[in-house]
DNA sequence: AGGATTATTTGCGAAATGGTACAAAAAGGA
DNA sequence: TCCTTTTTGTACCATTTCGCAAATAATCCT
């Protein structure tokens, strides 16, 4: 039977093979996504960044919309796979928040100013469009839960005050990823955006607004 | 000569009359472009929503672009209006805080889960229109420095930790509004968010972390 | 009454948009 | 070699979209 998983061993498809790669093609279309939103991006802007024509995006991906929702499911595995580098070491809450939001600052401002690819885009499509919404709500809950976890873990390893409610400043943490991701779309500076960094950071991890240096 | 601002002397025009509103139709328009985002709102829709054709709406607002510039100024104004509203009686902090995320969460929530109209559409057309881009950045500045200003306020008259910090917490505030902002629009329930605005006024107001009833 | 001014209406045009049918290309298999 | 399968390419379609020209309507002014 058909080893699955093994690479070197899947037999050869039969047929003409793909001229493209599947997960590149749906980086390349979530590039374009990302600067003119789901509505603003046409299928020609789409054909253009992945090299392939239009019957052929629709063969391999479906319709404009599913196309986006692959793009969208795309971006929040590759988003994961950051956060979870964050945690390699295991480090004390502080450091993590640093890593987690320095490198959403740098999805954020990779290329010029785009801000999060989910927020910047799926907001806008979010009214009209049930999936897309579910998608939004999902991602939010998400970002809320692992965050929340985290600052329960700081709490219990004493990094917290005692009376630290972790779903508060789980909350907290998200809404300072959310302002970032709009921040950055509206070109704030790197600079302001690394002090507002700081600032949720002393504020969350019980540094409650004294005046800090860096 | 001509008396300005009293509207009883105003001259009549001459032409034919008028047959909207200006202030209406703006708000009419932001509607629908609240909805559908400004890339898939049409000038059908822009036309159906206020009453006026297509040339009529050229010759009152000028292009699409110019609408929705000006809608989005509308809705400024007018959130100006609430913001300011909050501030009446000169409340304590978390009063404050309270009125205003209460009066946002009424706005997104009013016609259905649309959230804020400028965070809700602009931050997708900010990548790639200059002008929006601005309104956009100069927005949050704007709420970031009321909100810091409150702070101030509440601080020099005891209600907060001598060390609190009014920027960092004014930066919290902001993006608390910005993450309201988001999940209203994503259709988190109103219990949700209203769980979220106590938490962050907690946070804020120097109850931090505390489990709160309520 | 006629002219000037301003607003609305009707109809249109060029271009763009999302999607599809079908032929051709490129492979595996008998 | 021929058949089957899968993919790509070409051409096309119906509809939508944004913007505008010109005629008409509704007013004020002389």
């Amino acid at each position: 039977m058909v080893q699955k998983g093994a690479k070197e061993t899947e037999p050869k498809r039969r047929g003409r093979p793909r001229g493209y790669d599947p997960q590149a093609a749906l980086a390349r279309a979530a590039e374009v996504f990302w600067k003119a939103g789901y509505a603003g991006t046409s299928l020609d802007d789409l054909s253009a960044a992945t090299g392939m024509n239009r019957p052929s995006l629709y063969a391999a991906f479906g319709d404009k919309r599913d196309l986006y929702l692959k793009t969208l499911e795309h971006y929040r595995d590759e988003s994961r796979v950051l956060a979870r580098a964050a945690l390699a070491d295991d480090p004390p809450l502080r450091v993590l928040l640093k890593r987690f939001y320095d490198k959403a600052l740098e999805l954020y401002l990779a290329d010029g100013p785009r801000g999060c690819y989910s927020i910047g885009t799926a907001a806008t499509v979010a009214a009209v469009d049930d999936g897309v919404r579910a998608f939004l709500a999902d991602s939010m809950r998400t970002t809320d839960s692992f965050l929340t976890h985290q600052i329960e873990k700081a709490r219990a390893r004493g990094e917290l005050a005692r009376d630290a409610d972790p779903a508060a400043l789980g909350y907290l943490a998200t809404a300072t990823l959310h302002t970032l991701a709009i921040r950055a779309r509206a070109g704030l500076p790197r600079k302001e955006l690394n002090a507002l960094v700081n600032a949720a950071i002393d504020v969350i991890c019980g540094k409650q607004g004294r005046r800090g240096g860096a």
